[in-house]
DNA sequence: ACCTGAACACCGTTCAAGT
DNA sequence: ACCTGAACACCGTTCAAGT
């Protein structure tokens, strides 16, 4: 998804994997094997190698075994939504607008590339990591959501379902119960996303309304 | 879960798998072993046939491919699932009332059981065997909660977030997203599931208030 | 008709060995 | 310091062979 071109030989000479490079096209490598499968588990040790251009040990002397390989894809796939949320948020004029953006662009990410969003939110890696409490990765969008409305509450912004914390959270379990049913059952006759949930995510932020 | 003991023995006979007899055990232990891990490919072949008492060959005369094993525990799961339902239902006065229970039954469902829940509504078997025109396993609750909601429009009843099919698929993707966040983001500082959905799921079918 | 033993091509991971 | 070849214990699946 950054720099590795269908032939990884276009790189800087690359004198066989020194000083981390060979690090970053591992995770390269496994974040685009990722995207396109779609599949957590078609990424494998071995596919990685060979898309690298390497042996599979190889990849042992810079992850101490495949989960951790795939953390790092995934902290990158998350700076990848984050980035996404940010553009979408540029411009927006208030704090409500700005979580509207980031709704829409939450459904969009999930929806764009569903390989990805499953590994980031139905991913066997994760919940082990998690464990440290509540340092889920990804939770800082929680976090800034819930800031957005808050500030919004403070400027007089009346929320229906309770206060911003809560309205968050209930946010986040709406729009990602639409992208998880939506990739997991492709053969529901599903109507668009955000006609879908929009009135419902513009309802519980206080300005209900068609857009 | 249903009648295989610790010990396969206790059963009539058993005469080396006669008569589909085998079958049933086959999908019994599966489905066993798939509460019980809570992973979708801890259910090896190979497991399976060992804890059947049988080599992974015997399985093949049964099951063209583990999807296909999968997919036959699937059913069983589904049924578990509306059997719940059901019973969670019995004795309920209306039609709103109804879908209240659904709704909780469903969230009791896949919190008591994570394992399982995942393999019915995140599992990998299940979207490839969906395509066939909105043929979802489980499409038989959200249809009987659309019923039910109908049932309550005709009576006169009020659903704000539009007809009784809408409001069915919505309050579908919350419930979802409730569940399968608790289950993938354990790390996350939840509250209880229905006292944080319960309010919004009341006001979605036109009953707003504790309870 | 039902079941097995042995094999095939995969997988993650380890480790002695090479430069 | 970095990489490899060979091996280990797994996996799903196939197939000739046994009763």
């Amino acid at each position: 998804m950054t720099s590795t071109g269908p032939d990884g030989q276009r790189r800087r000479r690359a004198r066989r994997g020194q000083g981390g490079e060979l690090r970053e096209r591992i995770v390269d490598t496994a974040a685009t094997l990722l995207a396109e499968s779609g599949d957590e588990q078609a990424v494998s040790i071995r596919s990685v190698a060979d898309a690298v251009g390497v042996t599979p040990p190889s990849l042992y002397l810079h992850f101490p075994d495949k989960s951790a390989l795939l953390r790092a894809v995934v902290e990158r796939l998350f700076s990848d939504l984050e980035r996404d949320v940010a553009r979408s948020q540029a411009g927006s004029g208030g704090p409500v607008e700005r979580v509207l953006a980031l709704a829409r662009a939450y459904l969009a990410f999930g929806l764009g590339s569903p390989g990805r969003y499953k590994v980031l939110y139905e991913g066997r890696v994760l919940p082990a990591l998690d464990l440290p409490d509540g340092g889920v990765p990804g939770r800082a969008l929680i976090e800034a959501a819930a800031g957005d409305l808050q500030e919004a509450v403070q400027g007089g912004q009346h929320l229906p379902a309770g206060d911003a914390r809560a309205t968050t959270i209930l946010l986040w379990q709406l729009l990602h119960g639409a992208v998880s049913l939506r990739i997991n059952k492709p053969g529901f006759p599903w109507r668009d996303a955000w006609a879908d949930v929009g009135p419902a995510v513009r309802t519980l932020v206080g300005v209900p309304g068609q857009g």
